[in-house]
DNA sequence: AAGTTTATTAGCCTTTAGGATTGTTTTACA
DNA sequence: TGTAAAACAATCCTAAAGGCTAATAAACTT
């Protein structure tokens, strides 16, 4: 089992995928990479069935805004540790990828050598938060309400949000799913329900309010 | 001239206005000071006629999302000088204030003694930047674009566009502005065009990314 | 084995959105 | 004061959205 660990990076910035890549080819380990630019391939590397010790999750990709692709992962593959790499050094946004399972968070900033670190933590089994940020602060409740929500979220429920996030038509969301409209119509209507909201556009405001550090 | 200046403080918290209001009171001038707790209000005191000395204008407001105040206030009111107010630090948000006119840029976690010299530099015409914070950076040409678009927006588009982010129907937005519906579905139909998108949705999915940190 | 959740599709209905056009009334500005 | 822009409004039309009910099937749970 400690032979050949498979870890999957996805981040749309080729830059910075590679300097993942780089940092993890420095691991003393025999590691199996795969790399993804945009969230439905990254979900593809997850359904391959062999065993993925860790996906290294960009927060902002194409098929996926905010925390709602961590929400997504979390719910189809429990078993598969993510974690979130993101620009965004809020608190609340670290908070928030916890709350919604995340076993851990790597800031852009890091160094290679912090990068490691990081992923030999989490390969340890424990949860790797980046050095010098405050995690305790006020709880907004509104804001946990909003997590509850999102996490009672369906897998696909989650991937229409985020396309409706990304201002398709149910036509187009039905096309890339493969499915009817009707069916994207019955998911938006429980997508609605689920977050208390009585339109798409507000079930957008919503996501963006949760991917986004709060605004005072 | 000299005499007495007048300065409207439009911040919905009420701990920060009162912040801001001592600071004010601590500067050796004749002050008239007036308080709006939502943008509309804010937008009243500054029809008053007399002339308006400085704006300190909260980012995030009721009925004003991100810029889009600023940017109403400044095709509004261009004589009047904005100091943009938030708890932001993000170069980018900050050089888009800028860019959209305004006369400086506080961050909420400033002292009373930086406050001060700020609204001083202001008053002589100076613009005001925070300190410790490095302007210069990538410009992101999608960005650019899209605040262009958004300052072609009309007073009273701008208060519609605005009313689209809180995910108000257009009948809601008609009783709102004391408007028929279908002059609001002009208005709609006009910043759909302005911001060449397609839906409501899309639009304030625009809005979101211009009052809100880049994500990368 | 029975029940639950989820995903899927369909049909029907009403409301909302949005384009296109035309027109009137303010307002601003040279 | 003439001109232009902006705001407001109405009508007609099509498309999209969303509620509701109902049915089927696979997957998971107990």
């Amino acid at each position: 089992m400690t032979g050949l660990l498979k870890i999957i990076i996805a981040d749309d910035h080729p830059l910075f995928r590679d300097a993942l890549a780089s940092a993890i080819s420095g691991l003393e380990l025999e590691v199996s990479l795969e790399l993804a630019e945009d969230f439905d391939s990254a979900m593809k590397l997850l359904e391959g069935g062999s065993p993925v010790d860790i996906l290294l999750l960009d927060l902002n990709m194409p098929g996926s805004k905010g925390l709602s692709g961590l929400s997504h992962s979390r719910s189809s593959y429990p078993a598969i540790p993510v974690i979130v790499v993101s620009a965004i050094d809020d608190p609340a946004v670290i908070r928030r990828s916890l709350a919604l399972g995340a076993a851990g968070y790597i800031v852009k900033s890091s160094s290679m050598e912090d990068i490691r670190n990081s992923i030999n933590q989490v390969l340890q089994g424990e949860v790797c938060i980046p050095q010098g940020i405050d995690l305790s602060g006020d709880e907004d409740l509104e804001e946990v309400e909003l997590l509850k929500k999102m996490k009672s979220l369906t897998p696909q429920q989650h991937r229409v949000l985020g396309m409706l996030g990304e201002g398709l038509l149910n036509k187009q969301i039905a096309y890339k799913l493969d499915v009817s409209e009707a069916t994207v119509k019955a998911h938006v209507s429980a997508i609605l329900l689920k977050l208390s909201v009585d339109s798409r556009t507000q079930a957008v405001i919503s996501l963006t309010k949760l991917s986004n550090p709060t605004i005072v």
